[in-house]
RNA sequence: GGAGCUGUGGUGUAGUCGGUUAACAUAUCGGCCUGUCAAGCCGGAGAUCGCGGGUUCGAGCCCCGUCAGCUCCGCCA
């Protein structure tokens, strides 16, 4: 490489003309006139017009014919201001060109199989086969970009905040619960195997208890579950573990990075202190506990009215113990039988009864169920629904948790149907107060709603040994716009308490010495208070950056089934490989 | 594990009721062309229609299977 380059293509404007330059980059185009040559260079700055004329230089025209889509170049030459009628808008150095007295051929290129410019239609499977080329598209190198400003701005804000960056191993024991691990097989120990980490949950703890106070890590997390638009096998986590802290620590922490990486990357600012609800509350609202608020269409309890009534469905379930549950769907009582029924199929699948429906219209309720009803059940339904004329009103009866579970989704069905959710702004809230276990009637045992590390709320601690379902953890969740983009909790510090847990969750003592010996052990010398959360990172990346798929925040994602199409991975290994590692291929039946 | 959608020159699409030579745009190659920036004009090459089987006189089209990708359910402390 004879010329080095002294400037990047998209740092030039009219304040060089006059001066003499030496870019580097890929040619993105190529418009040839004859005796007028064109060339767009790209590098990852942007593009930069050359100009090439026979008159000028006939020696460079020709060298400048033989070019290229994606050939590598490096060029000198002038920079001029364009006349004013070859000004070129839509280009950030429209202004300005490049009369180049010197071409080198860095590297010629075979003919891309994709366009290499924003908002290609192409197969994913091709985009992916050549991820290198498809990153070399502007909007893919705006995501590399945005990627590593978040990553910088994290850094430098936990950093100042008094965080230190303490990586942790990522060769690690697999632990029961959670997510299925992925495995290393170890040669030196034959027929023990490593797991790669779903977080480094246990270390970070393990730091507090070391004295580290105030620790993050980006940190690479693995789980072998199946995959989805906005989940990867491996994934980017920003984790982080303070000591001596309680929840509101924790939260106003979180709060300050978030605002400076919003304030840092998108140049926003996030209005602080952000809301907060309890999980019981989302759920009684929302139906889920990571509730999308940029619409209403919120669920209202009529179990006080459908007891009373005469419909079978509706007193049944509330006599069985269940809850009748409603949505207004605003100004949809235009809905034909077809879309009810459909509706109604809808949330059948998703495991409920049926669908109730009424319209609230100038004459009274449209619905067929409406002779079960005295004039004042329906008044008070009415007010209790907010019905105005045209509105839809939707009413799910079950058990309370799976009707609102279900008209949750419903609701959010609904509001994407109905185009009702606004793109434009960020509704960030906290999800409080989790219950401490869920049970589970396959496994027929309480399971961790967060993990078992989760400490309960303090003065909900006697109901560990009377009703365990009713304990509230000191966990919290940070959802925008219905996604969940981080989730902690404070956690247990006493060896006792955290015995007791995990006892409730059915693990024997030998199971526990064995899997979380240490962690127990490491309680015994002084562990502090201490509390954490971790952030998805490509999520959060996905929310301001508005992609629709994590894997257009993932330099090299993996498909669906989780193989990657650039490298062919994962792929067999040779029968020597399998031997050192005391492994036996029993084949793909 | 289950369900749905997609697969046709390099790329993006069309292809009727199953009918003979698979169309269009763009890219690509060659020629012409001195102010383009989605350059333009002329010409050429490029497809056994994801793969395998079946039905049929005849399959891009219908049937079965299979592979790949995507989306969803289960799963994801």
């Amino acid at each position: 490489m004879r010329l080095r380059r002294t400037y990047w293509c998209g740092d030039i404007s009219l304040k060089n003309v006059g001066t003499n330059v030496v870019l580097a980059g890929w040619v993105q185009g190529r418009r040839d006139h004859g005796g007028l040559l064109f060339i767009d260079l790209r590098d990852r700055t942007g593009l930069i017009q050359l100009v090439f004329n026979y008159e000028h230089q006939e020696d460079l025209f020709r060298a400048a014919e033989k070019l290229r889509a994606e050939y590598v170049l490096a060029v000198s030459g002038a920079v001029i201001g364009r006349s004013p009628e070859t000004i070129n808008l839509k280009l950030a150095t429209g202004e300005i060109e490049i009369r180049v007295d010197e071409i080198e051929v860095l590297n010629m290129a075979q003919v891309p199989p994709f366009y290499i410019e924003d908002a290609i239609d192409t197969d994913e499977n091709l985009r992916l086969r050549y991820r290198y080329l498809d990153l070399r598209r502007p909007e893919m190198q705006e995501m590399l970009r945005l990627r590593h400003r978040l990553l910088m701005a994290a850094r430098k804000c936990l950093d100042e905040r008094g965080f230190w960056e303490i990586e942790t191993p990522m060769l690690t024991r697999s632990t029961p619960e959670g997510a299925r691990d992925y495995l290393v097989p170890s040669r030196i120990s034959p027929g023990c195997f490593y797991a790669l980490p779903q977080s480094p949950q246990l270390f970070k703890q393990l730091l507090m208890v070391a004295g580290a106070e105030r620790y993050f890590q980006i940190a690479r997390c693995f789980r072998d579950e199946d995959l989805r638009a906005d989940r990867q096998p491996e994934f980017t986590q920003i984790d982080m573990e303070l000591s001596f802290c309680v929840r509101e620590d924790l939260i106003a922490e979180v709060e300050a990075l978030l605002a400076r990486i919003y304030r840092e990357v998108l140049g926003r600012e996030l209005h602080t202190p952000l809301p907060v609800i309890s999980y019981a509350e989302a759920m009684e609202r929302f139906g889920s506990d990571k509730p999308d608020t940029r619409f209403g269409m919120e669920l209202q309890d009529i179990s006080g009215i459908a007891r009373e009534c005469a419909f079978k469905v509706f007193n049944q379930a509330v006599s069985a113990g269940g809850a009748v549950k409603g949505i207004n769907v605003k100004g949809c009582g235009y809905f034909s039988r077809k879309e009810l029924d459909d509706l109604t199929a809808l949330v059948q699948s998703w495991g409920t009864g049926g669908l109730a429906w009424m319209i609230v219209t100038e004459e009274g309720f449209k619905t067929p169920i409406a002779k079960f009803f005295t004039n004042a059940q329906l008044n008070s339904l009415r007010r209790y629904m907010a019905g105005e004329d045209g509105d839809l009103l939707l009413f799910i009866a079950d058990a309370p948790d799976a009707a609102q579970k279900i008209l949750g989704q419903l609701r959010l069905h609904l509001a994407r149907k109905l185009d009702l959710i606004a793109e434009g702004e960020d509704h960030f809230l906290w999800v409080l107060d989790f219950p401490l276990f869920a049970f589970s009637p396959e496994e027929n045992r309480y399971t961790s709603n967060h993990h078992p590390f989760t400490a309960p709320r303090d003065e909900d601690i006697p109901l560990l040994r009377t009703e365990p379902q009713k304990v509230r953890s000191l966990a919290y969740d940070l959802v925008c716009n219905g996604v969940e983009i981080a989730g902690g909790s404070i956690r247990i510090h006493g060896r006792d308490l955290q015995e007791t847990i995990f006892r409730l969750l059915g693990l024997t003592q030998e199971e526990l010495e064995e899997k979380f010996g240490f962690l127990l052990e490491a309680f015994k010398y002084g562990a502090p208070p201490h509390g954490g959360i971790a952030f998805g990172l490509d999520r959060l990346l996905m929310l301001m950056s508005k992609r629709k798929s994590i894997r257009d925040v993932i330099p090299f994602p993996k498909t669906a089934a989780g193989t990657c199409l650039l490298t062919g991975a994962p792929a067999p290994v040779s029968p020597h490989q399998l031997q050192e590692l005391h492994i036996k291929n029993f084949g793909t039946q």
